[in-house]
DNA sequence: GCGACAG
DNA sequence: ATCTTGTCGC
């Protein structure tokens, strides 16, 4: 489908056109053994504009090292509803995407794989639509039900919806909420987190997500 | 009708 | 997501 209508469409059908794409996951394997690069995503808000700011980082693996930034700004044409967050900002990330001059072999986005109502997030939605391995890393859940996971890095418990497993909340800090990692595209449980844990350096959130937030972030300030 | 509700 | 500085505590 052409890359300029595929977000576009009413609520209705975006949620048809999820059920649609879940069959095409592929929900098991991991990162390639020579993985040199990933990827992090993010997108920003200026509610007084009604503006988006995307920031798609790469880093080297497994050092973690900044190699380049790709970003985008465009107004909101889609709104928030809880569920159909890929379709607010897919826009944003397939520009900011393009202006890559990398490709990185796994990308984490700030939003959830799975562990959605549909099976769909926007790190499943769009891992499917590029076809790469992605992994979507959520700071509150959206769906599911899940036990406090113990107090230690690396720590976690299972998300489980309509009976099955969907996610895990993970603890990457000591004292910090859980963030909430499912699979997105060509990726397990178990390969999800420990990927998600060797990307971790202290912070809440894993490098590539947490340097997205701040390019996302500077980017909208920017635009003053 | 009442909560829940990614970003 | 954003509105917003300092501050208490580990």
């Amino acid at each position: 489908m052409a890359g300029y209508q595929r977000w576009e469409m009413t609520p209705q059908q975006a949620r048809l056109l999820q059920e649609e794409l879940r069959a095409g996951l592929i929900l098991a394997g991991g990162p390639e053994e020579d993985v040199g690069l990933v990827g992090g995503a993010d997108v920003s808000f200026n509610r007084h504009n009604n503006k988006l700011y995307a920031a798609v980082v790469v880093l080297s693996y497994p050092r973690l090292e900044f190699v380049e930034v790709g970003t985008a700004v465009m107004t909101a044409a889609f709104p928030y509803i809880p569920g159909l967050l890929a379709f607010r900002e897919g826009p944003a990330f397939d520009a900011a995407w393009a202006r890559l001059r990398h490709r990185p072999q796994v990308v984490l986005f700030d939003g959830h794989g799975i562990a959605h109502p549909r099976g769909l997030g926007i790190a499943a939605h769009i891992g499917v639509l590029y076809d790469m391995p992605t992994i979507g890393v959520a700071k509150r859940k959206l769906v599911g039900r899940y036990d406090p996971p113990g107090p230690q890095p690396g720590d976690f418990t299972p998300l489980e919806y309509g009976g099955t497993q969907i996610g895990v909340a993970l603890r990457t800090k000591k004292r910090a909420k859980p963030v909430f990692v499912s699979p997105g595209h060509r990726f397990g449980f178990t390969e999800a987190v420990d990927f998600v844990l060797t990307c971790c350096r202290g912070y809440k959130l894993p490098e590539p997500t947490r340097l997205a937030h701040l390019e996302a972030n500077k980017l909208r300030k920017q635009d003053l």
